[in-house]
DNA sequence: GTGAAAGCGCTAACAC
DNA sequence: GTGTTAGCGCTTTCAC
């Protein structure tokens, strides 16, 4: 039922409809209390499509990850939706498989569909995809990898925690090291800013470190080789992994050969996972607060809609989660 | 920039614009020709809040579910979005967190929004809701939990898989049976529809089973429960749980006490959550093809949109994952 | 082959 | 207090 044929039912002008149900004065209180009665009993629902066409905006975010299988993407647009609809947005969530060519697609039908504003974690980085976002209307928010210097970006400082995990085990008195990134293999081909990074605050630190050896390991079989270094090695080693599911593995696949964390080696992990929650021994890692991302991201989307523009870079917090295994 | 606004800078009109972007017949290869270079130019992108109020249609779904925190709504609704959008779809996901006035409010929105349907994981049950669904126009599936029989639902023959599942304890020689649902303790504020009926099953087959004995434990302080329980048992009892989660923690539990599965005890979960497959010992578990079901919801709805009516009941496989501990 | 006109449901500016 | 008018950007029907 739309507002035209309510108001002919009524017997009023669709824009005294409007003041009704807006709440507005310039309408008298009996026929306000009259069209109040006569939505109660025959309900009315507001096309917002229509809406957003005469307003120009459809009160609607965008959030493009790359899959919500991973427990860490899921947690964030959580958050990300949970805050965006306090705010009085609805989210439209596009998965693009870090897929360059998906992400593009995505876009477009974002922005075809006249969203507000955009969260990307995106799988391209340059400057000429920057200026092509830059260059779109909506607000475009870039979220874990940086896309290129220009665009907005909310994140972590990856790299300072990397260095401070590598300081804190060498206070422990560690000096040889292996770092785990298997994704690293493909860096010439996907956005691994975030890794990157992480790395190279591994590597300045090493490089602090008197008397320290490192190894990283990026291929798919990491267990393996770790496992047969650990038998070659004689001082106690420490295994610096990019993401806890590296280090869930690498330790189950080291218990098999009878090493004992933290006795035979130390370990730490990457994002605090919540299976961690049931992991023993406790595993040392570096826990992101991702939820707290997901609702800033549309925090900082819903103020750059009143006129505040986008921070050109933001950096959440981290911790490091001193546990057992290092 | 707009087709108005073009065509002028083109010196056609409107629809001849409209029949290059559409690749229709009547129009002149010279003169497409050159729009197309224009369009190739300066950029168009087509304004779908506009199409959509025209057509009637705005080539989205709705999918409301409680979180997304937990790995088995995330996975659906990462497959569900992913089949949309092959089918021509975006979707508007939504979080209730269980709450019913949220619920609600969301389901409005989305009506509102004038989506082409509705995937509903409820936390209502009932005919009243049940009624008010069917009237709202676009198709609306309930999942996981049944509202009203007239709602059409997908889900799992949850009453099924838990008689085999209690059926394969007791050909293993169980006849001791602790039942662990915490939520049940709640069963009368929410909608448990799928709990409940695997409680059904689970009862079903215990009736069948001679000298069988079984407890059902639904109190938060399940791990605790149960250790002193076993501690009482002089027989090998076997614990069910209805979800994984309640099972690694029992285990973690039962270990502190140096009980261990299967000598001490059988244990099985449910859900075949990611987690199990860095979890030792293996644990025996129900997989439900919770991605297919997330597909399968999409597929129905552009079916729906094509005449099509959805069915008033599709159950989804499940699999009895016989592994170490049970 | 091409174009004009009407209208989707709504809101805003401006009358009466 | 109440109503009229003119669009938002697009598609569809029908006429030229």
């Amino acid at each position: 039922m739309t507002k035209k044929e309510i108001a002919r039912l009524c017997g009023i002008s669709r824009i005294t409809l409007d003041r009704v149900l807006n709440d507005r004065p310039g309408v008298s209180e009996a026929k306000r209390k009259e069209v109040l009665s006569f939505l109660e009993k025959h309900g009315y629902r507001e096309n917002r499509i229509a809406q957003s066409l005469v307003r120009g905006e459809s009160r609607s975010f965008g959030i493009i990850v790359f899959d919500l299988n991973n427990s860490f993407y899921a947690q964030m647009v959580n958050a990300f939706q949970q805050a965006a609809q306090e705010a009085g947005y609805v989210s439209y969530i596009m998965l693009s498989n870090k897929n360059p060519e998906m992400e593009q697609v995505l876009l477009e039908d974002l922005l075809a569909r006249q969203v507000d504003g955009i969260v990307l974690n995106s799988a391209v980085k340059g400057p000429d995809y920057g200026g092509y976002l830059l260059n779109q209307g909506p607000p475009i928010l870039s979220v874990m990898n940086r896309i290129s210097p220009e665009v907005p970006f909310l994140g972590f400082d990856e790299y300072a925690s990397m260095r401070e995990l590598t300081a804190y085990a060498a206070s422990q008195g560690f000096r040889r090291f292996y770092y785990v990134c298997p994704p690293l293999a493909r860096k010439e081909t996907s956005n691994m800013d975030s890794l990157l990074r992480r790395r190279q605050g591994f590597e300045d630190e090493i490089a602090l470190i008197s008397g320290a050896w490192e190894r990283t390991i990026d291929s798919p079989d990491f267990s393996m080789q770790l496992t047969e270094a650990l038998k070659a090695e004689s001082e106690r080693p420490c295994i610096l992994c990019t993401s806890d599911i590296y280090a869930v593995e690498i330790h189950r696949a080291l218990m098999n050969e009878k090493f004992e964390s933290p006795r035979d080696y130390a370990i730490a992990g990457y994002d605090n996972i919540p299976m961690l929650h049931s992991f023993s021994p406790r595993l040392t890692t570096v826990s992101l607060n991702i939820a707290e991302l997901g609702r800033e991201a549309a925090r900082l989307l819903a103020n750059a809609r009143k006129g505040q523009p986008l921070p050109k870079e933001r950096l959440m917090a981290h911790t490091l989660m001193k546990m057992d295994t290092l």
